[in-house]
DNA sequence: GCACCTCGAGTTCA
DNA sequence: CTCGAGGTGC
């Protein structure tokens, strides 16, 4: 079929030059109209349909729900700089690790980041960030974005990151549309972006217009990030144009000044401009913290700032019973939401800022989602109230205290009912005993008809069942539901019930922590505080608190009444073999091992609830020296502190 | 005793 | 996200 080739020939180059060329030589009416005809061909011989057909990128498929995608090179996010003198300690902190540093600099798209996979060079699987680790399989949804080839100029394996956006004209059309359909409106052309792409039926997301930049290739054996760049163009992918090579961070400031002004023209949205070392090959030189690469940051531009009446200062009441002050405001949009609310943390923040009530102040969206009180305008005082802290529980009217050296207050009724229903909406959530279908609403309502005070009583629910159902809002499928997850929490592993339990300063990592070495409950209320006391990241004030509240009758009473409702007290995860020569002893390795690899010593003194760190110093209890050793083992010398030589090692890996 | 980092607690709207 | 507190290292 020659004039179907043509088309599609045509159709390809067209796709090409709209992404590259400012005016492309075929008009959106001819696109249309050779993909109409194109349509038609296809159907009649449907034998005959081309491989790189633009028709083949349009999916159809649904799904039921998206895979989960492992990374093979980590998806990392940039640490952020919002202004010049930020960006200039970056630059600063770069050159003392190499000189004459070349940056790269590129408007940071304000979009969804994108990983996609080629195989021999044929489009094979496209993920989100998702954690960084692990993300979702977007595959089918990809296939459907016009700038993201299925199939590149060579026959490559590769891997690209880049990020999927909606351009602003397709941004307004699409809501204009929804509009008129009575549909939720997106706040902003990224949330339309990523909630197209989440999209099961990739239909869907083939009609939103979606588009796309590609910045980052993780593997590259390039010298140069920018020669990266060159070489992603060539195969085929969608660069984008404003890229610039900046000789020092002055050319950048330049570059961040231009786009500063030039923003409104782009026909995309961007949030600020991002910056890279050019030479690759010094990426490991630099480094990286825990979090963040070091030869990279994005430059943010400010937050968008809206004024409003500040009306009124409420307070909210914790589980912990700690008092927060909240602003009500005259209710303002900002970045496509309306905010009527925003939290002032405590009295200082209040003060500090001099915020009193029936002013005006200016609110910003701190990561274009939680709602900020930025600073007042005095010019617009008039009529002020002053702030004053209340002294009662605004609940249940008890004195409040202010415990020596904390800004917080807090209610110390251990039966506030503002507390008792925060502890319960704790208990339930889904870091903590997870149990589906008893949201924050149910919780009150349940605790305000008298169902449920203590944590147990959730666990006794389901011998009220015939009065849960005739209440108002429920019925027998709903209830059901929920008892069912209420069964299903029971066979929860320990760290979630500690966790739950709701012990001050006990987070779910720390509950993971304790769990490992006190692997269940009762073993852990037997602990002694110097036990307690000498688990790493667990210090005087946490092991007094575990000690308090088990020391405590009413705690005593809650966690029987649990265990006779069949709550599992046992810590089902991997458990640390105690041994007292290696449990919360701080290992450091240095020099090499030719029986043994380093994973491997590493992965046996924490199977024992060791700790390896990286540098020795008077904490360090043992020292464990290879073949050729560093600095480390002159250190471990200097300091007088146990050495484990290749020998003492194997003898205590058993290998002797 | 101070500087650093990690963690916990509370947080908005649809 | 932001804040303060707690833990640890120097």
């Amino acid at each position: 079929m020659q004039r179907m080739k043509e088309i599609v020939d045509l159709l390809n180059k067209y796709n090409y030059e709209y992404y590259t060329l400012d005016n492309p030589s075929v008009s959106d009416a001819e696109y249309d109209r050779l993909m109409q005809e194109l349509i038609v061909l296809e159907k009649k011989y449907p034998n005959d349909v081309l491989p790189d057909s633009p028709t083949q990128k349009i999916g159809g498929k649904i799904i039921d729900e998206f895979d989960k995608v492992v990374h093979n090179v980590g998806m990392f996010s940039l640490g952020n700089v919002f202004n010049e003198e930020e960006l200039i300690e970056f630059d600063n902190k770069i050159r003392k690790v190499i000189n004459n540093v070349e940056y790269v600099a590129e408007l940071k798209i304000d979009g969804m980041g994108v990983s996609l996979e080629y195989k021999n060079g044929l489009l094979f699987r496209a993920a989100t960030r998702g954690d960084g680790t692990v993300g979702e399989d977007i595959t089918h949804n990809v296939k459907t974005i016009k700038s993201i080839p299925i199939k590149l100029n060579e026959p490559v394996d590769i891997v690209i990151r880049g990020e999927i956006f909606m351009s602003k004209k397709s941004f307004e059309t699409l809501n204009n549309d929804r509009k008129e359909k009575d549909l939720p409106l997106f706040q902003n052309p990224r949330n339309a972006a990523a909630g197209s792409v989440r999209q099961l039926d990739s239909s869907v997301t083939a009609s939103r217009n979606l588009d796309a930049f590609l910045y980052h290739y993780p593997l590259t054996p390039f010298k140069t990030h920018y020669e990266s760049l060159e070489y992603m163009k060539e195969l085929g992918l969608k660069v984008n144009p404003n890229i610039r090579l900046c000789k020092d961070i002055n050319e950048v400031i330049e570059y961040i000044k231009k786009w500063t002004e030039l923003r409104d023209t782009l026909p995309y949205e961007i949030d600020g401009v991002v910056i890279k070392v050019n030479d690759v090959t010094k990426y490991d030189e630099i480094g990286y913290t825990a979090k963040v690469p070091k030869w990279a940051t994005a430059y943010k531009f400010p937050a968008q700032l809206v004024m409003t009446k500040l009306k009124d200062i409420i307070f909210t009441v914790g589980r912990t019973g700690m008092i927060t002050p909240n602003a009500v405001l005259e209710p303002i949009k900002i970045m496509g939401s309306t905010v009527s609310r925003a939290t002032l943390h405590n009295e200082d923040f209040i003060l500090n800022k001099d915020i009193k009530i029936n002013d005006y102040v200016y609110i910003k969206k701190a990561g274009d989602v939680i709602p900020e009180v930025v600073s007042v305008e005095l010019k617009r005082r008039e009529d002020v109230k002053p702030f004053v802290m209340i002294e009662n529980c605004p609940i249940c009217g008890e004195k409040l205290i202010n415990p020596k050296g904390f800004v917080d207050y807090f209610c110390p009724n251990d039966n506030c009912p503002a507390r008792n229903i925060e502890k319960l909406i704790h208990f339930v959530s889904r870091d903590a005993m997870n149990i589906e279908g008893l949201g924050e609403r149910i919780i009150e309502d349940f605790y305000n008809y008298g169902y449920i005070k203590d944590f147990s009583d959730i666990y006794k629910l389901k011998d009220k069942k015939e009065e849960l159902v005739e209440l108002e809002g429920f019925g027998l499928k709903s209830v059901n539901n929920i008892l069912d997850n209420i069964e299903l929490s029971k066979s929860n592993s320990m760290e979630r019930l500690l966790f739950a339990l709701g012990i001050n300063g006990i987070g779910a990592k720390k509950a993971k922590i304790i769990s490992k070495q006190f692997p269940s409950l009762e073993l852990l209320e037997n602990s002694s505080f110097d036990e307690l006391n000498n688990i790493k990241d667990i210090g005087p004030i946490l092991s007094k608190n575990i000690i308090d509240y088990f020391s405590d009758d009413d705690n005593i009473r809650e966690l029987n009444e649990l265990k006779k409702c069949g709550v599992n007290f046992e810590y089902r995860g991997k458990k640390i073999l105690i041994d007292e020569e290696y449990t919360n002893k701080r290992f450091v390795i240095t020099g090499s091992f030719d029986f043994i690899t380093r994973k491997e010593i590493k992965d046996f003194i924490e199977d024992k609830g060791g700790f390896i760190s990286e540098s020795v110093s008077k904490n360090t209890d043992i020292v464990i020296v290879g073949k050729d050793p560093g600095k480390k083992y002159d250190d471990a010398l200097k300091l007088n502190i146990e050495i484990w030589d290749d020998k003492i090692l194997k003898e205590k890996l058993g290998l002797m």
